[in-house]
RNA sequence: GCGCCCGUAGCUCAAUUGGAUAGAGCAUCUGACUACGAAUCAGAAGGUUGUAGGUUCGACUCCCGCCGGGCGCACCA
């Protein structure tokens, strides 16, 4: 970064501050082919100014430009192509890795700012399912990323604990719920039941009005329905567990829906008190402009999402300070979003304009939609399963010695899950496809695993010590590695803007991808002069793609 | 019907936010373990960026019209 600062000085000078500094900033680029230098200044912008062709502005400019990092210019069809000094940018930028490492990239730009990031969120009484899986990947990344870049992170679970939904599986349970097996496996009982409430209601509708006085008598504070409600909720939570167990995922504040019932009545009278709260076919609502009212109450006084979101919303900011919060939560539910903050604005919350819905793409079956209702769901833990039996098969295949099997299959196999969801931007729609998703080669988790590991070997195997660094001597084509570890910082900074761990995702890739190649040419463990800057170039390598791994909620194994 | 999103290689996706010859992976074909881990590397093949126009030095990217797909549109979350 250090670096770009001093291009933009020299380029300011050569153009004879004809254009401002944050002008060429945003101008610079890096070329698309590596024969083409390491920045690229295009020069078309300017040859309105100076009334000449911006091939003969390249020309002038690239003559100019002289800098102790830089190494030539050449001028090419209206670019300047500035090539680096190799041997100095390997130099800062190795050295840094090397003293910071894992605080490599860490950014203080969100220092004394704390951010809420509600994420995962599941329903009760229905399963994990891979739609979840989104919302929880994406959201832990966010957070890490986030912290990466100095803020102050509040995981917030907004567990699916309440609402008519509870109303229903009340009714259901009395009809046809066996105590005995909710006991012994409670999310596939109750989504059993579940399912077959939405069936049967589809040729009797009483049962949702039933549901709907259940749900009530809950809201109520109903001794029985409160008791159902409790057991429910606890057997669900402890399934729910263990996939975060194994996810490695953990939460500050399971408060989820339920929470906010003795909370709303506060939002509700402050909507009243502002006037905003309006009588429509007997329900509740706040009428916005350019968009559908808020439903805030039904018609038989029970209150919906939007009313609990809304208590949150207000329970959060004042609980956590929070300058920043995020949703994530899927691009479905956009509108209620829209809906949320336009609400809160409307009372006067200034802070509202803070609050980011952060959506993403649904997971699909065979192109459509998969619906808990109708019990066409795929279960989380099945697919966990499944890839962590696929990579203990490799490993018996290829690494049949390995120590703690069972371990490594379950990091490379949760690895490859986690990664196949996050390495696309996060609004693309993912058909599920199990074989795409254990497929251990090319762009995927494993893959840049396994060039971890195969580094790590390297540095057993040369007796690296990380007090004896040197940063001189490496080839022409350690290079391509250097330039990406150099970006890793900006990449971190992106990700975080955009709200897009695809980045830090594709990031790896390409370092893995450029290491590869390193490795497939270069001979390291030699006794030669050089030995200890490659293994130093290596240590570097696995520094940050444990520490991009990290990022994304997967960890780096040593072996695998 | 209205609103939001999407359309790039057979498939899944990139493309520095308007820049150079549109790049990767999977699948297919070919080559490389008597060198540090072949979950790897090297190579071949694969494209009128859905379509008709517009904006300008320059468009996959921005604007408009179609075509095709998805999601949402009050008592579910």
């Amino acid at each position: 970064m250090a670096d770009k600062k001093m291009i933009v000085e020299t380029l300011f000078d050569a153009v004879d501050g004809q254009l401002a500094k944050a002008d060429i900033e945003r101008f610079i680029e890096k070329p698309k082919h590596t024969h083409l230098g390491d920045y690229a200044f295009p020069c078309f912008a300017l040859a309105k100014i100076f009334r000449q062709s911006p091939t003969n502005i390249a020309k002038e400019v690239s003559e100019k430009m002289v800098n102790s990092i830089i190494e030539k210019v050449e001028a090419v069809g209206g670019y300047v192509n500035i090539f680096l000094k190799q041997s100095e940018i390997s130099k800062t930028v190795l050295s840094n890795i090397v003293t910071f490492r894992s605080a490599y990239g860490q950014q203080e730009q969100g220092e004394n700012q704390t951010i809420t990031i509600d994420f995962s969120s599941p329903n009760i009484a229905k399963p994990f399912s891979m739609g979840h899986l989104r919302s929880t990947v994406i959201g832990n990344a966010l957070a890490n990323i986030s912290e990466k870049n100095g803020y102050e992170v509040v995981r917030i679970n907004h567990i699916g604990d309440w609402g008519t939904q509870f109303g229903k599986l009340i009714v259901a349970y009395h009809l046809w719920g066996k105590k005995e097996l909710i006991e012994q496996s409670p999310v596939r009982e109750l989504l059993k039941i579940y399912v077959k409430f939405h069936d049967e209601a589809e040729r009797d509708d009483t049962l949702n009005d039933q549901a709907r006085a259940a749900f009530k008598r809950l809201e109520q504070g109903d001794d029985e329905a409160m008791r159902l409600w409790h057991w429910f909720r606890e057997a669900s939570l402890k399934e729910f567990e263990q996939v975060y167990a194994l996810l490695g995922i953990r939460f500050d504040s399971y408060a989820g829906e339920a929470f906010y019932n003795d909370k709303m009545n506060r939002i509700v009278d402050l909507l009243a008190e502002k006037e905003l709260l309006e009588e429509s076919d007997g329900a509740m609502v706040v009428n916005l402009e350019n968009m559908p009212p808020c439903l805030i109450k039904k018609t038989d006084g029970t209150t919906l999402y939007a009313t609990r979101d809304l208590a949150a919303a207000l329970y959060r900011h004042e609980t956590y300070k929070s300058e920043k919060s995020f949703y994530v939560v899927g691009n479905e539910q956009s509108l209620h979003f829209k809906q949320l903050f336009n609400v809160l604005e409307k009372i006067g919350y200034e802070w509202a304009r803070e609050l980011q819905h952060i959506p993403f793409g649904m997971m699909l079956k065979d192109g459509k939609k998969m619906s808990t209702r109708k019990g066409k769901v795929v279960l989380l833990a099945e697919v966990l399963d499944e890839a962590i039996e696929l990579a203990e098969k490799n490993i018996e295949d290829k690494n049949p010695k390995l120590q703690h099997k069972e371990e490594i299959a379950k990091i490379v196999g949760t690895g490859a899950v986690i990664f196949h969801d996050l390495k696309n931007h996060r609004l693309n729609d993912i058909d599920f496809s199990l074989e795409e998703m254990l497929n251990f080669e090319g762009e995927t988790g494993p893959y840049v695993q396994y060039t971890y590991a195969r580094i790590c070997s390297l540095l057993r195997k040369g007796q690296y010590n990380d007090q004896e660094c040197k940063f001189e001597g490496l080839s022409e084509e350690a290079w391509p590695v250097i330039i990406t570890l150099k970006e890793f910082p900006e990449v971190v900074t992106k990700a975080f803007e955009l709200a897009d761990p695809s980045q830090i995702a594709k990031h790896l890739i390409e370092l893995s991808r450029a290491f590869n190649k390193y490795y497939a040419h270069t001979r390291i463990l030699e006794e030669d002069a050089t030995m200890q800057a490659k293994l130093t170039l290596c240590s570097s390598v696995a520094i940050v793609l444990k520490e991009g791994l990290r990022l994304l909620g997967i960890q780096a194994p040593e072996e695998m």
